[in-house]
DNA sequence: TTAACGGTCACGAAGCGTCATTGTTA
DNA sequence: CTAACAATGACGCTTCGTGACCGTTA
């Protein structure tokens, strides 16, 4: 039973424009097209064929996906609906962490701007460190100062910041200030030269009061509770001018 | 603290591309732009808002709602936070149910081409029929044939088929074959007038064989327990030349 | 003749990725 | 001087929706 395209589309309960573009890519092509007009004309039992192509596009697979399903065994458009199940599958899951997130994120009461938490990927970089155990953040402050007296002006690269191994609910405040270095230097002094190890890490900013940085602390520690990941190393801040980055490094 | 596009970009890990789109579009600007060369120069601050441009964007925002929220105030944030909640909750509930559809055909083991099943909406349609209670299903084909010689030939549209108000599960067989009028016709006759109502309707496809028509039915009874959506009416069979369409309507 | 359809362009959308070409910086 | 980097601009992707403009059909 032969059809005008939009009598065609409505039993279908597609567009007519839906259907030129099918017709255009190939995906599905009218029983008959009118020589002189070019009028498509189709037949009713490609309702069979546009009806599977609508619900292969609802479950969530590209046009350029179906064309192939639709020529291929009962077997291969079983297994790439299996493939899409596993797709579903971990949309889902990623969707439950996303919700789980904001969720966090809502109950939490600080500014959105000092809470928001990003992972990144950091590469290796050479440093110059010094390594201590102290009592007071203060003195930190005065090795970073003894340390950017001793290196040459001329190699420090724009990242500088500490590393923290162990802080002050351990009951010890072990810290390591650094800096980037962007040649290496063969004379050995006060600072210790090695790499930061690359690796992934869970950052939020502060700006430069204690409560900020609580703030962001607390912020990266609700995160990883969230997200369920461990702390896999020192804690690392980064100064950026009048901008702090703590950074939390995840397995 | 000024950086270059590509230093501020692997800072914050986006692109270089993205931050001169974001320029581009107004959502995050340059802190300074050399006037000569045009180089776009950023401040290490403005890796806070870049933060919050990619937390919002990866929660699932358009950056065309995310401009308005920059500026706005905490309570505009958190309530745009807790629609996309709302909208992040019914998309999984979406997936969820996709993935039983999926499911459901994977279980299946009839073609995917017969036993695929979309819902439709139907506009209300006019018809002459001959409605009563028969015992075997050739009769219902007599009562067709009696119904077609006696509407007018000019008067029928595209659309005939059958109405089955019970079934042989039921015991009984109660059919009501029809066909559609263009026009509306005075005089009475054998056949009854009436409108068929707007419907949504579950429909499948089947060939002219008993057996695929089965399968439809049962695909579509499968549809409907995943769905867990009730039988609203009259089921529909519908006649395409060859191919028979089956149609349940749904609440 | 008119109204309802059909045809083919062409543009738009979202968010950049990917060249190509040319200028800038260190 | 050269290598790395920056800028602009154009096109591409995906799946059609939305006209504009003009021919066809009943």
């Amino acid at each position: 039973m032969k059809l005008r395209i939009s009598e065609f589309a409505q039993l279908a309960g597609v567009s007519a424009k839906a259907l030129r573009y099918y017709d255009e890519i190939g995906l599905l092509s009218p029983a008959a097209v009118d020589a002189r007009s070019g009028y498509r004309y189709y037949d009713t039992r490609q309702l069979v064929r546009l009806n599977l192509i609508v619900a292969f596009k609802d479950m969530g697979l590209a046009l350029d996906e179906i064309r192939p399903l639709l020529s291929g065994s009962a077997c291969a458009q079983r297994s790439a609906l299996e493939a899409l199940r596993g797709e579903i599958r971990t949309s889902i899951q990623k969707a439950g962490q996303k919700l789980r997130l904001l969720e966090a994120a809502l109950a939490g009461d600080y500014e959105f701007g000092a809470v928001t938490v990003q992972t990144k990927r950091r590469p290796p970089v050479r440093i110059a460190s010094v390594r201590a155990t102290v009592d007071a953040y203060e003195h930190v402050a005065d090795m970073e100062k003894e340390l950017l007296a001793n290196v040459p002006e001329d190699c420090v690269g724009k990242l500088r910041g500490v590393l923290w191994h162990r802080c002050a609910d351990s009951g010890v405040l072990e810290g390591e200030p650094f800096i980037e270095l962007t040649t290496r230097l063969s004379r050995r002094s006060v600072f210790d030269q090695r790499e930061l190890p690359p690796a992934t890490l869970a950052c939020a900013y502060a700006g430069n009061t204690e409560e900020e940085a609580e703030h962001a602390y607390d912020a990266i520690r609700q995160w990883m509770r969230v997200q369920n990941v461990q702390l896999a190393g020192p804690k690392r801040e980064l100064y950026w001018g009048e901008l702090l980055e703590i950074q939390f490094p995840v397995a």
